[in-house]
DNA sequence: GTAATTGCAAATACTTTGCCACGTA
DNA sequence: TACGTGGCAAAGTATTTGCAATTAC
């Protein structure tokens, strides 16, 4: 079974949250998605459907946002979207206005150095990034 | 007077709009702004709050986002951001997590070699993009 | 005159919370 | 046992729409 999830369990674990069985399945479901996902689509996932309410789901996303496991993203939509952080992982998208498709670029994140920068020159603390990239994809066109 | 204020007001007209008291100050409050507002903030500015209703400044940002001449935001927060966009014209923003403050990053844009890979890669249309950093400001810290 | 625009109120959509029962450590 | 967690239902917040009256062209 993929290691990753067991790391991350821990993570929450190690921040003093209870090992349930919807914070597992949650967190598999989140790390099995190539894409963040809304909290309709988690709780009305195969995994978490029948496991637990979506106000469950709702505060365990809140629980590991807090502790920094777990990011609320704007995409653009109404609803917003979750996804887990993953020591080492980081994801830009690139998003369909037309069918609202979602996927994660694979080229390397060319904003590293303006980061750095932004860091050293403003003071500001834990900085970190959301790049996204809109437009219409072939299928829409 | 503001010459771009006439240019956009302009714009609207060609897209097919009237020229009404409420879409020119709404245009002119967003150009103002130096950065993205929200619908509320908006509706309850000086030029708008008893200019018209809500859902007049609704529609009409809804009726320029269509036309190109606005662009609605993600931002992260639960209400949407919305800017008006002014050809040549581009900016990310800084944003604080402790106060919600939002600024606009002077230095230049470092995604636009990757938007023109994107484009000529996966055939998408239209494409822009958003890019935010989130950190916390030195007065939060 | 005609079609776009507006105000007001009502309907949605998604998120968030209260309260008490329950399960993990 | 104690405190984090869970379910259910209700409340909150922001967005969106219906419709009749009004206004720009």
């Amino acid at each position: 079974m993929n290691p990753i999830i067991q790391e991350t369990v821990e993570r929450c674990r190690k921040a003093g949250l209870r090992r349930t069985k919807a914070l597992e399945e949650l967190i598999r479901t989140l790390l099995e998605s190539a894409r963040p996902m809304t909290l309709a689509e988690l709780a009305g996932s195969e995994r978490l459907a029948d496991q637990c309410d979506k106000a469950t789901v709702f505060r365990l996303l809140q629980r590991l946002t807090e502790h920094g496991i777990a990011r609320r993203l704007g995409l653009h939509e109404r609803a917003a979207y979750f996804t887990l952080l993953v020591p080492g992982r980081h994801s830009d998208y690139l998003i369909c206005t037309g069918c609202g498709s979602i996927e994660a670029i694979k080229a390397p994140c060319p904003v590293h150095e303006l980061e750095d920068e932004i860091r050293e020159k403003t003071g500001f603390r834990n900085l970190y990034h959301e790049l996204e990239f809109f437009g219409v994809c072939p299928k829409c066109a």
